[in-house]
Parts: C-alpha cells; structure tokens; sequence
RNA sequence: GGUAACGUGGCCGAGUGGCUAGGCUCAGCUCUGCAAAAGCUGCUACAGCGGUUCGAAUCCGCUCGUUACCUCCA
C-alpha cells in the first residue's frame, strides 16, 4: 500500500527510488564530526537528518548497519606542508595531550546527540584507530600507478586519474575549470598539480600526532579515513553515503576518487545523500565566518541571539520541520515557532493515549473513515519523498485536528472503524515517535510540583481530610517519594 | 572568474502545470466561573518583465536580488 522510498542521489542528480543491494541490509556511511570543537545547529541538522533516514530504514524493516566515524587526526589546518593537525593546534593552545581534547569533545558530543535523540550508530570508527587500513588503501593507489611518493609524502595523481576516470562526477567539477581557478597556496611544492591531494603527510619534527609508515613517520590524509572505514566496515560497495552538503567538494569527490583508484574500483556508495547547510541571517553558520551557535547555547539559550533557551526535542523539530536539502534559516523567532508546534505535536501524543474506542454503538461514516486514511497515508507519503519531513510534520497537524475533535467529541468516535482507529492512533504514534524521534520531555520542574503537592497535603492534614491526606502518600508513594511530617514541617524524601 | 542553487503571504516553511500545504503571529467566533487547551473563520502569497499553454508559484528566456561550493567546515 505504501509507495517505496525515494531518495534524491547526488551522484545522478535526481531522485531514485531506495533498492539495496542486498535486502534485507542496509549499509550506511555517514561523516562524523571533527572532535575539534563544540558541537553546533550546523552539526545537529545533518546527524538529525540522516538519523531520520536511519530510523525510517528500520521501521521500513531493513537490517541497517549505520556506521558514522569520528574524525581525530588528519584534517589539516591548511593546505601547506607546515600545516598544522586541527587537533594538535587546539591541544597545545590547551595544553593538553592531542587525545585528550579529542576524548573531551567526543564526549560532549555524543551527550548532545543523546539529548536530541539521536540514535547512536551501530559502528563509529575513529580515525586515529585505522591507520593501518589508510596505510594499506595508499599502497593499492600506489600499485595502481594513481599516486606518487614526495618527501615522504604520497598525493593523489588526480589528472593521472582523469585519464581512466571522471574527477568531478558528484560535484559537478570539470577538471579544466578546476585547475584554471585555483588557488596559489603555500607549501606546495611537492604537488605535480594544485589539485592533487595528500593520501599521506610527513610529520615535521614538531609534530606530535604520527604514525610509522613505509614512506616517513606522519599521517594519514584528509579524505582517506571515510574510504577505509566505509569500505572496511561496509565493503567495498554499499548503500548510502551521507554527510553535509560542504563535504561534497572536495571531501567526497576525493573519496569516490580513492575507492576507484584503489584495489576497491568503486564507487563506494550507490546513493550520495546530502543535508543542506543551516544559515544565520542568510548566511552559512560556519566556523570559518565564526557565526555558528553552539547545541549547549542553544539549550541553555546563553547565546546573545537568543532569548530563551530552547530544549533539544524543540531543536530537532525546527530542524525536521524544512527539508534536508533546502537551505534552514535560523533565527530567535523560527525557534520560538518550533517550540510551540512541538508540544501541539506532544499534546497530541497525550490525547491519543486517552482516546478509547469501543465496538459499541458504532455507526462507521464511510467518508470520516476514507479521509483519515488518506489524512495518515499522506504522512507515509511525505516521508516517502526523499524525507521530506516538513510535508510529513503538516500531514500530522492535519491528522492532529481530527484527533483532537474526536476527543473533545465534535467528531463521533463511534463514526470510525477499529480499522480507521487503529491507523490513526498507529500513525501518529509512530511516525512522531519512531520515525522523526520526538519525545516528550518534561518540562516540569520536579521540586516546584513537589511542593505543590505538599502544600494540599498540608492543607488536608489542617482539616483533618484523612483520605485525601492517605490518598496523597500513597500516589507519591507510587513515585518513589515518602513523606515526611517532622515537628518542624512536612519533608519529603526519596523512599529507601 | 567557474559551477550550482534560491527568491512564496507579518515571520518560518512545503509545493508533482489545473484542486486549502503546514506551523507561528494577529483578528473574530464556539466552548469556558476566569483562563488555558481545542475547534471554526478571516488575513489567500508566489522578485520583476516577457514567452509556451485552454490554464504556470510550478516549464522557457531575460532582468534584478540573495546564497553556496571552488580553501578546513555538518
């Protein structure tokens, strides 16, 4: 009944429907953050997205395994040979070992990604933990005759490449135009051509992050860990690639370029999926222009733009409610927006749970019936047009409205069938929660209701209401909380 | 300069050539002890100018404007 998957394939420019090679599994690659820094919206909306497709795969029955690396060595500051390992520069500005800043910022953000509930993938490799696989995946290149060895450094003969290829193919990029617009950099002498790229750097004395090799003691290069881990962990070719929309050139093109030119002679992924950039008053949110807000600003809403905080669920919905491939523009307003069509979709969610539906005395309305199944339908059809979650969100208001009067009774419940019934409490259900990741979170303050409560116990002590006073303890009770009355006041503790 | 997008009502944001996107805001109504919630109604837009078509926000061309990638970046 329902339409398959869509999903719009960057490699040809259009959409395909979602075949994977070997049903029921699902291999996914996904890039991962550079544990440089704090993790921001721009990081959110694309860990989100393909969190998303992730959780749509497996309610669609697939077996996925969903593999999202974290990058810790490797990206370097510049081009130029003297650059800098990211990672290396941030360690020695905080003097700390390079692994430590690396541990440290893995770990705020997987505790961001937990809080937007992002569902935490089946494998995330590290970089630093596979030189081994780059070291042997350089070796095949060089077997291939498609890189060349320089100092100790081993590049990316890209225009060798183009001669049995197509260098650009994902990104759109003629060779020619490439190499008349480029860039003078510095330190690059060791190139044949400003388009090559490093598989390998030799390590300068200072260098702390490195790595034996058969060429020099250094490190990997920026593109190659997403070939080797995708391929170790995925094979050689799989199903969907994944990553921000500003890693398609040069980051992508440069990987395609390696699993062909390697012993792999693949693509890599048959579907390249790419999640748009997230702008700030029309303009990129980027650490390059410095602009970006980070997730625990946003959270704890201390950053200047804001003015409020604005909790993780109502985060992830401002980002399912456009689509992956439009631009998002961010702002105080859009966010407060969210929040409150956030807990409209939350309060649905409560009001389902208290709709009950009895065979009794029903009198189905044929035409009722027919548009709440198309109303759920369309939601599957949003989903099923390369996720696109903002037609999704709209079909669930439509769906919302329904729902809603059948609980305030200006709709009969008795006028659906348990058929009906069923689809619209299963849809919703599912689709906010299983597949877009809502959850309710409590925005109550514990302790302040808390008090509330003590305060009508009080009360029922004063007037002598014993049963409400009974009644009272033993719901808490039911929390886990016990009552105290001390001759100083009523107290109250977690029960022992 | 090269390449690729985009320009939708007060704001955000969907949109497959003909049929109400949706959310937020605002106004009114229903309900309500007051409120809130919810429902209903209204504010009905597609940058500009041409063209194709019976019909265009949707296709084509031009103009204006904005952005992204080309350099680390989700």
């Amino acid at each position: 009944m329902q339409q398959k998957l869509s999903l719009y394939n960057t490699l040809t420019r259009k959409k395909e429907v979602f075949e994977p090679l070997h049903a029921p599994h699902v291999g996914m690659y996904v890039c991962g953050p550079t544990v440089y820094g704090e993790p921001h919206l721009g990081h959110a909306r694309s860990f989100v997205t393909f969190d998303v497709l992730y959780r749509y795969l497996r309610y669609n029955g697939y077996k996925v395994r969903y593999v999202r690396n974290i990058t810790d060595v490797g990206h370097l500051e510049n081009d130029a040979d003297e650059g800098e390992d990211k990672i290396e520069k941030r360690a020695k500005l905080e003097h700390l070992e390079p692994m430590e800043v690396v541990q440290h910022y893995t770990n705020v953000f997987h505790q961001d990604m937990e809080k937007l509930n992002v569902l935490p993938p089946d494998i995330e490799p590290r970089a630093s933990g596979h030189i081994i696989e780059q070291i042997q995946m350089i070796s095949e290149i060089l077997e291939n005759g498609l890189a060349y060895e320089v100092n100790g450094s081993v590049y990316f003969d890209v225009q060798a490449y183009n001669k049995g290829h197509n260098y650009g193919k994902l990104s759109g990029r003629v060779i020619d135009d490439l190499l008349n617009n480029t860039r003078e950099l510095e330190g690059q002498q060791d190139k044949r051509s400003p388009l090559d790229f490093a598989l390998w750097k030799k390590a300068s004395p200072a260098h702390i992050m490195r790595w034996p090799s058969p060429w020099s003691d250094g490190f990997p290069g920026w593109h190659l860990e997403c070939s080797a881990m995708s391929r170790k962990y995925l094979g050689t070719t799989f199903d969907i690639h994944g990553g921000g929309l500003d890693l398609m050139f040069p980051h992508h093109e440069c990987e395609i370029a390696q699993s062909q030119a390697s012993h792999s002679h693949s693509d890599a992924a048959r579907y390249w999926v790419h999640s748009n950039m997230i702008t700030i008053n029309g303009q990129k949110m980027g650490k390059s222009l410095g602009n970006f807000i980070n997730l625990r600003e946003l959270f704890s809403g201390s950053h200047k733009m804001l003015t409020d905080q604005y909790s993780p669920m109502t985060v992830r919905f401002f980002i399912l409610q456009a689509h992956y491939r439009s631009p998002l523009d961010f702002s105080n307003e859009a966010l407060q927006a969210a929040r409150k069509g956030y807990l409209k979709l939350m309060n649905g969610l409560r009001v389902l749970d208290k709709l009950e539906y009895s065979e009794e005395g029903h009198t189905p309305d044929e035409k009722l019936n027919e548009d709440l199944q198309k109303l759920a339908q369309d939601c599957f059809r949003g989903l099923n047009d390369d996720m696109n979650t903002a037609r999704t969100i709209a079909s669930l208001f439509n769906l919302l409205k329904k729902i809603n009067s059948l609980y305030l009774g200006q709709l009969p419940l008795q006028a659906l069938t348990r058929g009906t019934f069923d689809t619209l409490q299963n849809t919703y259900k599912d689709i906010v929660q299983e597949v877009l990741g809502l959850k309710e979170e409590s925005s109550l303050d514990t302790e302040e209701m808390l008090d509330l409560v003590l305060d009508f116990y009080k009360e029922a002590k004063e007037t002598k209401a014993y049963d409400k006073v009974d009644s009272i303890r033993a719901e808490l009770k039911k929390q886990g909380i016990v009552i105290k009355d001390l001759k100083s006041g009523i107290d109250w503790a977690y029960e022992e």
